[in-house]
DNA sequence: TATGAATGAGAGTTCATTCAT
DNA sequence: AATGAATGAACTCTCATTCAT
């Protein structure tokens, strides 16, 4: 009952706690969260079964850090720099690549966070605020297209967003269960072409055809 | 060892057999399938304990029966008359919305689903037969475009295909985790607009203007 | 609680309580007692689930029934007629052959009995009668030698007839476990000698050597 | 899956592995394997549950250990050294004796190996290598004396050395079973008596009348 | 008489968590 | 800070037995 899991002080400590955190992540992407056993965390870590608990004050905290390191890691990579911030389509472009990448790397850990999502509303948030970026970022770009005219403003920037988001989201996801790569240039070719075709840009502002 | 599970033979049973696995269904549903116990389903068909177990020899043929169940429930509901066989556009909006619909009444059941492909690779193929009707009638709609001329050729169909169902199932699932219902026509609208414009289908083949 | 079962009436109902009692002891054999459930026996027997309950009010009852079946049979096959009384040496060699084709024939029951006696001392009580009747007959046929001078004096007749009662038994224990017949002429013969010349038998008695 | 049981390493988890054992041994003699319940064992033990399985992977597991340490004892008590290695009827009195003592003390968790053996045919090899130093000594014996001349050379040594085994364990058997010690020197005087003269056994090697 | 559905006590086993060292 | 022993609640599954038909 009592939270027996103390910060660490010492640099050994730091050390300890981040080797736990590490091996509870690759635990809980490969069997998921009810499935891996406070036991497999610990012998992954090569640490007692006891030094688990000297971090983290049970099991649910150690997956609550681990989804925050994972939280803090997204945010960065998907990043987008304001560098030419007038070229609309190239911003999107890299949008959608950073998040391509980045869903690859943390698509398994996504998968258990949609899990227990189901259950546990926090992660729901989680989840939430992790897509939130990246919509907000499309969703801002379709409007702004809208208004200077060169997007088909008949669109509910919104649900367009959202659904032109979870059109990538969706393809990354599916070919990362099947053990496909997504970062390739074609995919990528291909995915840019319908979603700006799909928000009516004007022609000039297109790239050339995939392929 | 011998599977102590045997298929009801009076009707008595056959009636017991459907309570047990519509309660399983609610529970795998509300807590997914690691997190429902047995008892959990023994009480919510109000049977005793042991029942279960009467009908289905463990856990696992609980959870295959009820995925069966869904499985046949999904290809009826998704199933598009071969009337009218021409009006592509009309065909994949019917489509569409059969989708949205079929996904928002299972998406919980789904989810669960989606989970255990994780671990278990037979329900990976079970969804991706779930998904083949769908993905496969759009991606042998898009081809008919494409050689009809009246949709964008420079777009792989397959790559293309996949994507826009995943559009589709991917705001279907965000919207019902949501709480929000998906089978509104507005939504409906918007997505059909996306889609079409997505593969470049020329004017006349198009709708108004969703709202 | 209440003793369900009722002896059977009809010769239908009869016949039906032989096939569950045949059964049964098959199971039991194959399996022993704990390790044999009621519905091995209604499936071996081919009938339902509860029909074993018509004529045995529970397991232990079923076990009691093949046991008493087993005790009768037994008796009647040690049986060695009285005709001529005088050769005792001829006597003791009918009697070793019965017992040796006796074990054999309820070697693996024979087990079961052993290992539920040693939980239930009413079983103990029924081995005991079953060897009663081969050693006694080896105690007083050794008694009457001893008296006649021809059988070693220094022996304790209960011992000896115990002892060497105990050697056939266990001589055919150990070569049903393994698989192998008992009821070969050599081993026959090497028993009956060994036997033979352990009380002491003075040489006009004893036949030749076996082989 | 994986075995969760670790051999102990502190002196304390020795003790109680030890007393674990012990318990087990104590419960498995008294009900037998499928009759003691892995909570009979714990409570012998004074431990909890799942202690038992902090050592022991399972309950199968218990009674291998349970048997491995019997069969340790075993071998050890049955030793017979090879001073006055000439002296073979002398030997073979120490081995009888030996060998009653020994399965007195052993008879009730010989019984429940016995009975597992019906079953598991490893425990068939456990039985078989635990007799095996007691049969072949006296089958060896048996051979030497023959060829001296001094044993009935119509014997088959095997047949015979099993038989006599047979007859000393059976008769340790039957009265340890009826609760009677085995251990007096009338008893094994007049087994002595029986295996010499048995096998022929010339007079000058033979020691007095029992009594 | 016979059937098969239903029951529930109780078994083996797992594992998050606590504790003594 | 770290270890590994110990705990016990909770789980899946079995099966003797009862009951309605």
């Amino acid at each position: 009952m009592t939270d027996r899991a103390t910060p660490p002080i010492t640099s050994r400590g730091l050390r300890t706690r981040e080797t736990v955190l590490a091996a509870a992540r690759l635990m809980f992407e490969e069997r998921g969260f009810a499935e891996t056993t406070m036991s497999d965390i610990a012998e992954a870590a090569r640490v007692s079964h006891g030094t688990v608990y000297t971090y983290f004050g049970n099991k649910e905290a150690v997956l609550a850090s681990v989804v925050d390191t994972l939280a803090r890691d997204v945010v960065v990579e998907l990043q987008v720099t304001d560098d030419d911030a007038e070229d609309l389509v190239g911003r999107l472009e890299v949008a959608n690549q950073r998040y391509l990448v980045a869903y690859e790397k943390h698509a398994r850990l996504l998968a258990v966070v949609e899990h227990v999502a189901t259950v546990d509303p926090h992660y729901r948030v989680v989840l939430e605020e992790l897509r939130a970026g990246f919509v907000q970022r499309a969703v801002r770009g379709l409007r702004r297209l809208q208004r200077i005219g060169e997007a088909d403003r008949a669109l509910d920037p919104q649900v367009a967003g959202e659904a032109l988001c979870g059109m990538v989201e969706s393809y990354a996801r599916r070919q990362t269960q099947a053990g496909r790569s997504v970062s390739d240039p074609i995919t990528l070719a291909t995915l840019n072409r319908l979603w700006a075709q799909a928000i009516g840009l004007t022609r000039p502002a297109l790239n050339g055809a995939p392929r």
